[in-house]
DNA sequence: TATGAATGAGGGTTCATTCAT
DNA sequence: CATGAATGAACCCTCATTCAT
């Protein structure tokens, strides 16, 4: 790679880490582009070399940073030696959770984003896009010796339950925090599961 | 009531609609205050008298919103003869899915915002405002003969999983459009109650 | 007097007082005429009644404020038996020094608007206005038995120099606090009386 | 100097030379930001770029344009061959009393915050500032053979009585025009300043 | 490629003034 | 006389975007 390759890996590199901190502590709505520029020490005009405008940066963030949650979650999950699919949808619920108690800005940030929407787009194009583990996930489902009326459904419906309750136990504690919460949520996860199966 | 009340009152009516309908088709971040004064047909300094500013008339188009449509669920719910606690709840459900369906403006609008942080709130204060409705829905799993682990968080999961499902399924059909999403969510309901009875 | 007359004069009255207090406190032109009626307690439009604008209230305190400046050291002049044209006027001084020392913001207020300006206009319009007793001290001057070479001009000359020198001394202790400057300064006009003397 | 910093300075210049025009014209209240702009022929965001508000343009503008006072007069003070500190002072006094008649907008602007808070803030900072002279003027009187009781006082005097009298003689030829005032008034600068001689 | 000065539309907000009651 | 809701022009300031260098 030419020296001035690695040069505008690293102002985007620059770029993109100092929006997502700006991001993550006074919003999206306050952070201007003057902002990022400033603080990734680049001159204003940089900016749209690299990007469209501020919510094209955004979307290439949450995109960048949910499809890590996965890959991490799933480089753990390979790491166990857990066959039974309900202990493996759970261990993933249970690390991406942890991921998301150790930086809440990030919770914050991709928060409820992090929905079907995304989740599905990004399992579509995992195939070309070597940065995603989405489609590892999916593949439990199906490859299970188990039989579920509508796979996808269910997974929907885990991720749902998962994103949307962890967003208000782990940011607000409520109605608990994360830690007592857990019980409950891995519960109704298995049982969603056998409530599904054929 | 005197004739200059009456015109306030109108005034404030006339720029919480036209917000309404601003925000749900431009959404907040593009609709500005000029845009809804002129739509109102008021003066630009009007619009101050009545909220401080965008932010303020939205949270209170938010809490108007949800305890409406709790209200018109709740009412329903009394003209039927249901007994049974998970059919009083599905009811509900089904009910309020029906009203997202009729007006997918005001569920994008609402949206994740109808989360467990307002239905909380609005839970608490519902004794002293008596726009809401919430509390009664909160009573029917209490004084319910069933006893559950923890009613809240049993609550809170349905709510979660329902206004987050939902969202996707109503306003971009994914994974599948609403009809044939609900007997999979309703049977998932009906399986979180039932794992969560003591 | 009806009625009517004394609710007249206690408006006018309480905005003359609360526009006093609140230019003293936040300056001119922070000052609103919605701060005013506020804090007033009347309505808005009722200030338009009494007051051209802000301008024309300020005016009035400012014509108000002095003149009972004069006439409260006029009036302990005449308590005492000085006779000697140079006591009298550095009684006068001493006793205005007095009265801003205690009342700052009369100081910061009136400031430098008790130039020779309004000095003269009311010396000019004494004759009419009941208020004033300008006239008084300008007769120091007139009949003393000692001639000067133009008394108005010593005068202003004093007025000035009094005035102006006072502001920073008194506001700012600068060059130095009122107590230690007052002696400088009563040197300072006892040889500008002399100097004028034919 | 590269091309675009000459185009800067250039733009700055205009806006305080528009400023100061406005400012004398119409005074600073009502003076509005998009005057100075649409008169200087820029853009209002570039306004922004030079100065902090139209505050900060205003003491900008006070500071420079009275260092260029009492540069002039310093350096036409040094033309002559004057010694005796009374000749000396009188003649800067003079000089000064010219630049505002000549320039009477000038005299209305900085007016009465030519007093000892400017000035003497200036004469502390004048040795790292080197655009202002009045330094110079205070050796005067520090090194001169003579003695006195208080030189800061005595000259704290002197400017404040100058100031203030010619704002009124020069403006509003009250309480006599400039040229009739000034015997008086340096008669009692010597005055004054014999009276501090120990 | 990189810069950053310049732009200017348009944002939110204020507030003196009016006028129907 | 007194009110205060309504007005809307004008304010200050921001900031995404451009473009000559």
């Amino acid at each position: 790679m030419k020296k001035t390759d690695i040069n505008k890996k690293q102002k985007r590199e620059a770029l993109l880490n100092t929006a997502f901190e700006l991001f993550t502590t006074q919003g999206i709505n306050k952070t201007t582009i003057n902002n990022i520029v400033d603080a990734a020490g680049v001159a204003k005009g940089t900016f749209y070399l690299y990007f469209k405008d501020k919510y094209d940066i955004r979307n290439k963030l949450i995109a960048h940073k949910a499809s890590r949650i996965f890959s991490v979650a799933d480089a753990a999950l390979s790491q166990t030696g857990l066959t039974e699919l309900e202990d493996r949808i759970i261990f993933l619920a249970d690390n991406i959770i942890g991921q998301f108690t150790e930086d809440k800005s990030l919770l914050g940030f991709i928060s409820k984003n992090l929905s079907w929407g995304i989740f599905k787009n990004e399992l579509i194009s995992s195939s070309e896009n070597s940065d995603v583990d989405f489609y590892n996930i999916y593949k439990i489902l199906e490859h299970s010796p188990r039989a579920f009326k509508n796979p996808e459904i269910l997974l929907f419906m885990i991720v749902e339950l998962v994103s949307s309750t962890c967003y208000s136990s782990i940011l607000y504690s409520e109605p608990t925090d994360i830690e007592a919460f857990k019980p409950y949520l891995f519960d109704a996860i298995r049982e969603l599961i056998r409530s599904q199966e054929i």
